[in-house]
DNA sequence: CCTAATAGTGGTTAGAAACAACAGTTGGTA
DNA sequence: TACCAACTGTTGTTTCTAACCACTATTAGG
């Protein structure tokens, strides 16, 4: 029985290191159900972005995920070579890229759904459906009070 | 008033989402201040692990910080050049080395917990005392069953 | 009309993370 | 005692996240 060391207790106080670990946890699931199809995390952002929003400039998908926009360009570009999306030219303002699901994205991000919930179990299975909601509640308000603060002094 | 776009739905509604999203907001705000020391979180989490527990492995610190082992070697040295660690053959076991604080590093990691701790304010100000205690106190449940799971399948 | 701002692209750099291969060392066992 | 398996640290490689900068094309405002 190898028993894992135990973690720093001074960074176990730290929220920041907390969230960001539980996060690696998170994402290593989720890399998995990607990684089947040849998909990293910046993908499902955008179909996720897309999905949600519709049409989207490659602008407004940098804006709502927190990328910067030059980051997003290479993921863009995988999605449209595999059909998942597709990039048109504005015709009322030639600067942008109007960016849309394709049908085949469509019905990829339905799969992702369901495929990234299933993920999730065993992740978060020692927290009630309450405590659940309790942990979602205090996350979306320490995000939402830091995006406030990054939108205004920008 | 350049305000943010929203974030996609689909996303705000995992969890661990949420929780990635959170820690790179602490990070930010963490790296500034290691920055400024030029150290980077994987400095800080070696200093931190021998600050806790006293003169560790390499092999130690890496299953307690769930670090591969590969990876503490550049962090290890960098620390070592700077005399923040040092680093000795263990004369029980030639195959381990003991890495251990100097009294520099003793002495950085004291100014660090408090610049680390001041760094945090402004990041989790938005939730009372009580519900920063709810929210580390339900982080900490997830990563401790994910760690024990993580222990056992090894 | 000219200038400033915006949108997308390209390139670079640093860091996090995972993995494979290897040498030296140790410990158990045949 | 000799061998073999496991462990430890090191090196190297690869992928992805993230943050920049510079550049071109386009738009909008004074």
């Amino acid at each position: 029985m190898t028993t894992r060391s135990p973690r720093p207790p001074s960074l176990l106080a730290q929220p920041s290191y907390l969230a960001s670990q539980v996060s690696k946890y998170g994402r290593r699931h989720l890399e998995s159900v990607l990684a089947e199809r040849g998909l990293v995390l910046g993908h499902e952002a955008v179909l996720s972005a897309l999905d949600d929003f519709g049409a989207l400039s490659q602008q407004q998908l940098a804006d709502s995920l927190d990328f910067d926009k030059s980051n997003l360009v290479a993921r863009i570009d995988d999605l449209e070579h595999r059909g998942l999306v597709a990039r048109t030219k504005d015709p009322a303002d030639r600067r942008r890229n109007k960016v849309e699901l394709t049908p085949a994205g469509q019905k990829l991000v339905d799969e992702l759904q369901t495929a990234a919930l299933e993920s999730q179990r065993g992740f978060l299975d020692m927290l009630s459906q309450a405590e659940q909601r309790t942990l979602v509640s205090l996350l979306r308000r320490v995000l939402d009070a830091n995006d406030a603060d990054r939108g205004r002094e920008q």
